[in-house]
DNA sequence: TATGAATGAGATTTCATTCAT
DNA sequence: TATGAATGAAATCTCATTCAT
């Protein structure tokens, strides 16, 4: 037993070596363009190597994104049970922001493959997508049935948060529209949560 | 001229038909596993044709990005112009998701390579997200200067709101968690919209 | 009759225009790499038209042979049967040396394929090359009946002739070896045809 | 380093297999109407693997350039250096020939290129032609100071000499004419060498 | 007869994967 | 087990030639 630990202790080192090659590659490439040549140079092993830890190269983006799925949110939700609303938004929103930028462009090059490849999509959704608002939807359940906020359904509201968080972060992270004046990330996180909190209308 | 317009016509039957067969192509395998191959069965045409009209597959992309944005949102503006706020943000929705619905995986298939490719991006940003929000955002401006809601930066909330719908949509659209209940299209913008006006908070 | 006459002189017309475009694209990019279009396009003719006038595009290959070969040093030998010996050799050189410099990279062009096509090559060797040194055959051996020069083989000297002044234009033509300073043509023509009478050796 | 020299030699293997392959090829059927198909079954190697050594095609026609070019004329220098002029010309010519005969439509295929490539052209001149009458000049020169010769322009009387070799036998070689007697290679260079020191006047 | 668009055979090249060492 | 060279399927794109108008 010992021996397979450490066997598989060594195999695992290789395991995230070609992992680590890979997602530089992928971050810096995108997946189609990445070639295993690029990824077992990146990640200094011999390119047969890749395949005696992976099926082929679409493997390497599950695996990659199981990977980044591994612990996201949930401490949000341990720590911080009763937190106030805004106060949990917050956190929610920038645990989501830290998180693109942490992995920035290896998170857009499997967002991209996840439009085309509806296996890695359903592990998207699984790993990543549904975690974060069940998270969500249960704090609002939770507040709902608190009488802090009203009624709704948690995964329209939960998708929409998810959505207008993403959406203001993903482009500015791809940033266009050079003649626009920067926002600040902070504004963008004020704004968002007031928005979802106090809607539009006025009084 | 009327034998020009009507070579052009003839040469825009061809145009025409490769972009329809490359648009199936796409949306059925996505831009990378799409072969020129394929693309020419589907459009019925031999496969050097398409050179005639295309420099290169890429450009079909842009092309039919291109013909997807031609006629958006703006029928909106135009046609109504101090039309009530919820009202506003229902046409808006239900362009969207029309939008969405119609071109289907297509538009998924150009989504993905827009992660990927900086001009692809550059263009569906201009094309396809800019004039979408831009009116949002005018009308928002316009809303806050009536006094009809409150100050806030269009920008960020117009992105909000566009993701807040796309993601509803886009994810509804390629339909995960069967065992999930399907919510109706109707029951999904009702509920943004109100949560866009008033928010979550109970006054 | 006239008709006939008219016919043909129209479709000579066509024909020369499409052997002026296609000596144009074959002197500026070799015949390889030029193509129908590029042909056509000099020509200022329609791409279909080519083939109404020739089989194929190699066929215009051999008419431009064809075209070049047709009346090149013959008026030497009509207009100066008896001249001087060293006379006739630079007659013949400047011959030649006008003939590489007037077709210049047509000729190389040509050239190029006659080395890989046999067909060209039969024709560019009865067309040209002997002519050429018939020309210079006949010469030799009339010097030789009148004891000017001493008995040698007309072929090999002919050759041996023709080979010295194309080596020295062609690659003087195409110059290389920026660093040598520029022989002028009238040195290199001069030197040759001594070379050639008087030998190397001192007597 | 025993290993390291292993690995080369069976990594020349290869690319000597290749090399051989194209050279095949190339001399049957020319550079441009060679496919890399045929090379790689006349090399008995897959076709991917070409790509293994050279980088395209054309790199094929530069490495056969080099190797053709590896080892000339220099042992005639080196070995002879105070020959006979008549001797030192004959084991020139017989050099060149030989060279000619047995590289024989191989060196034809670079040939015809050297027209279109001028960086083939530029290699050709350096490490064939240049080679070859650098030797020519520095003899020349040396037999003119020596007194045997006149004085003359090496550049054009080497040239002109290679150029004679040349077409004498590159045409020979490609032989046309075949109601005219064939002539013996010995023959030709006994002419040329005559030819060359002693001119063709008389007395 | 001139035209130029359609065509598809075929060429080059890439690259994920295999496998002998 | 790691390696990296060999492989060939397959993809994109070119272009001489055909042919309907």
């Amino acid at each position: 037993m010992a021996i397979a630990k450490f066997k598989s202790t060594v195999s695992d080192m290789w395991r995230e070596r070609i992992l680590t090659g890979a997602a530089q590659v992928f971050a810096e490439k995108g997946f189609n363009k990445s070639t295993t040549k690029q990824i077992a140079a990146a990640a200094g092993v011999g390119e047969g190597t890749i395949y005696n830890y992976f099926k082929n190269k679409r493997e390497l983006l599950y695996a990659l994104l199981e990977e980044i799925s591994s612990e996201p949110i949930k401490n949000i939700h341990v720590n911080n049970p009763q937190t106030e609303p805004a106060e949990f938004l917050k956190l929610i929103i920038e645990d989501r922001v830290q998180f693109i930028q942490s992995y920035g462009n290896l998170f857009s090059s499997i967002i991209a493959e996840v439009f085309v490849d509806p296996e890695l999509r359903e592990e998207l959704y699984t790993k990543i997508f549904k975690p974060s608002y069940t998270l969500l939807e249960k704090y609002l359940e939770n507040q709902i049935k608190l009488g802090t906020i009203r009624s709704v359904n948690p995964m329209i509201i939960g998708n929409g948060f998810i959505g207008a968080v993403l959406l203001n972060n993903l482009f500015m992270h791809l940033e266009q529209d050079q003649n626009t004046e920067k926002i600040s990330q902070d504004e963008i996180t004020e704004e968002l949560i007031t928005w979802f909190m106090s809607g539009l209308k006025i009084k």
